[in-house]
DNA sequence: TCCATATTTAACCATTTGGTTGACGATTAT
DNA sequence: ATAATCGTCAACCAAATGGTTAAATATGGA
């Protein structure tokens, strides 16, 4: 059985896929201007959102002729989730926050012993 | 050219490795070990480690006849950046933060707003 | 030395992946 | 009504993936 996670991060490996990702995260698209700047075919291009959809990364609707795709940002929890049960991450991000904490709160509100 | 991060989320999207990566939390392991608990062939098992260290994910390093694994947890971290720039999962872990936050400080100490 | 253990390599196979082109259905514009 | 646009589908292809078995290569122990 193919998982929710798994279909996450294979759709992640490929750098098309990511690209439209990142394209997205400006504004929702519709599949012909997704494909312009691609050197590839719409066909292609299509596939790949087929891809990211049954993911879960994007969601598409079809308003008139035009298919609109919409980033779903939240998909990407699961894998963000087992990600960090690598510990390390959970430990740059305490960093980054302690050093945020650091420069906002006078030197006796640091809570990085708690 | 196949950058880092396409073969770090290719190894991420296999159950097989992911496992692996799990097992390899808790503690160094020999090839033979690794495939121990697996319905599959030693040489399988070989070639997922194969690429795993190619993703950087794992090292591994050769000890008499032993071949020992280790995770490499910092690897992850190139993956882990490009899915925060989604920002999605910042506000994730600040939520997470500050609920811990809330729990541990007087109700006028809440940064939430900040 | 001889045997067992640890691991990789080579050859093979079926399936999946990422792309193509061309035809098609649905919708909009003239 | 006709033509143009939007997008998918089907058939095809080459290359990659995930597995197998069998042979080969170290290395360690008797």
């Amino acid at each position: 059985m193919e998982t929710q996670i798994d279909l996450i991060f294979a759709a992640l490996a490929d750098p098309t896929r990511r690209d439209i990702l990142v394209m997205l995260l400006e504004d929702d698209m519709a599949v012909t201007d997704v494909a312009e700047p691609f050197d590839m075919s719409l066909a292609a291009i299509s596939k790949h959102l087929g891809i990211l959809t049954r993911a879960g990364l994007i969601s598409q609707e079809k308003r008139g002729r035009v298919k609109w795709c919409k980033l779903e940002p939240d998909a990407m929890q699961d894998a963000s989730i087992w990600m960090q049960s690598f510990g390390q991450f959970e430990a740059v991000n305490l960093d980054a926050f302690e050093k945020f904490l650091s420069k906002e709160l006078p030197p006796d509100q640091d809570f990085s012993q708690t």
